[in-house]
DNA sequence: GTGTAAACGAGACGGTACGTCCTGTCTTTAT
DNA sequence: ATAAAGACAGGACGTACCGTCTCGTTTACAC
């Protein structure tokens, strides 16, 4: 029977105090200085914490700032779903907007954006980073498309995961890139040309 | 008045051998070793360059590397423009599919992600990044859209801009989130998919 | 009356097989790798104990290796005294020639030399050096010349405190400050200068 | 023609306003809180100098207090030597007090302690902290003794070297170890043996 | 041609943060 | 209650780079 204890830590002689104080620092730092600037150090110092407690239990800072915005997130958002009146081109538009006012808020964009970025450079976190924090986004979206079949709006064979891409990928390519403002009127003009893609043939 | 510019270089005695050497220590590390652990230092001892060189002539290691993937990528793509076989679905297939492969080459693909990354993290960077290597790409995209609206394959009264968001944005973002892979078939979706939103309404 | 006696632990519930392998282990590492980087933790390690077991029952580091370096070292030597077959010159000269032997051998030299060091640099480690590992090496000294003094060898009046420090007060030094080789010739004449100082006044 | 340079800094270059702060500072802190305590990092930080800087330098902590300590002490004794009365016994007397008084005094005693065991425990340092600091104090003292032998007040066969360190190696070893007060007393008795010692053969 | 001023290669400097190591304390579980 | 185990806060280690700052040494234009 395997069991590799080799020299990973004990879990459960864990200490919640620190980990809470951990995530809890880096969430403020990084709106604070930015994600470059959010040094291990200042993260153990304003945690009242030895550095190696950091060492022992993320691989890097970006993995301290994924469990910690993940922490924050998680379910908040999600959890909810996307409100279905069914007027899917309202409902798309609704959601849109709410996420592109939600992408201007400095305090949640700046540690997004430093995951994004560290995710964009690091293979490993990007898995985790799209697993736990986009992933679960997607899904929603094709929740609400699926009713949308089911209401005749939207093509049945409609690749679902694709539609979601469609939607998602250039309002996150604007944010990324900066390449344009995320306004309510771009949310509106994307949906429903996506939406005109995916109606049903005629 | 003597206009004294104070710490300007003069750029007129620049070193041309000292320039090329030093952009082109920036690919090579930049492939070997990976952006994050690109340094000024060993650009210039790989360049035979002072380090003061380096700094005198660019603001950061990203200004650099995007001067070097500059120079390298200079008109060689975006010149040629995109095929008009008339066929606009064929043609734009054609192109997706290679820069499919394009970002499929480690060679391209780590230098370019080094940039995308750099100018996700900063604002000013970015501005350069688009305006220098993603805006000729789009331009393009628009033009041979254009062209389809004249041959009656496309909406005439489509957002050009928006359309090359919707058909680059999920290309990017499978790419940077490497939530996907980039293979031909994904190409020719997503080409299929965006051409049903911009083909003229019924 | 419970004579509470607070945080001294229970001498009697102390447990002998770690006092002994932590001993043990101080000796095996301070020959390894010397006594700057032997280190509590690799005491530990090395005696199958944890770290606390040697925090309860010794001070310092340096007193862990001055009670295994006793337990040696225990009346092995200084029990027999110094041989006196009437000839005290020939009688110091086999002692300290076999002192010199000895503070040649590694295995006895390093631990040794760290007690040393530390009891130079430590005043209370000191008191309990010199009073354990160095007085018992005098008496018997002092013993020996007083037997001189009274075979008229030795002069009644001198103070044999001293004199045992002008014997092995230049071999100590040539030993710390590694300022001279250890060897017979050196016993031989340093005896000879020093009897010249405590034979009888004419 | 060898001349390795290798990675050797360029000594031309060197900053003898460093060199002089961290010296500076080394002597103090040593001082202030003591040779165990005294950490690389407090002497760069009271230095007003980076740690490189130190690191580049000097190899070792005791490295860089034996520079310091030479540079104050530097010929500032020994250059003197020791006079010469007529009396030896006197003369000794004098000098041998001096230094008990001198290694009762803190200041000078906390360095020369540190030095002193930071060579006992390393064989580099101790080279050299015998050559630059222990070498010179013998040579005098052998100078002072050929006069006397050359007045006839002392044995003309005598062996100087180790005269001296029958004279000096009570005197480092009561110090070093704290066996017994370093009085005027104890100076005096000291020279009185020694010189029965070395005095002519009747 | 020579003089002078900038750019250059080199690299020392004051710093910051890294990731590792060890200290001495504290907590948990087992004997 | 002591012990083994090991997580913890703290702090120094020695290293790697940062960006700035001299140093001489080219280099190229002005005279």
């Amino acid at each position: 029977m395997p069991s590799t204890t080799a020299k990973t830590p004990d879990v459960s002689r864990r200490s919640e105090r620190s980990r809470k104080a951990i995530l809890r620092a880096s969430m403020e730092l990084v709106g604070e200085v930015g994600y470059t600037k959010l040094t291990i150090e200042a993260i153990a110092a304003r945690a009242g914490v030895g550095k190696q407690t950091i060492y022992r239990w993320w691989p890097s800072k970006a993995a301290v700032l994924l469990d910690a915005f993940t922490e924050v997130v998680r379910s908040e958002d999600y959890q909810a779903g996307i409100p279905d009146t069914g007027d899917i081109e309202a409902d798309l538009k609704t959601v849109l907007r709410a996420t592109a006012d939600e992408f201007s808020d400095a305090a949640f964009e700046a540690p997004y954006r430093a995951l994004a970025v560290a995710s964009a450079a690091d293979a490993e976190l990007a898995e985790q980073f799209v697993r736990r924090l986009q992933e679960p986004g997607l899904e929603v979206y094709i929740a609400r498309l699926r009713a949308g079949q089911q209401a005749g709006q939207i093509d049945p064979d409609l690749d679902l995961r694709l539609a979601t891409e469609v939607l998602l990928g250039p309002f996150q390519q604007r944010w990324l890139n900066r390449s344009g403002p995320l306004t309510h009127e771009f949310a509106d003009r994307l949906v429903e040309m996506a939406l005109r893609a995916f109606a049903p043939r005629a």
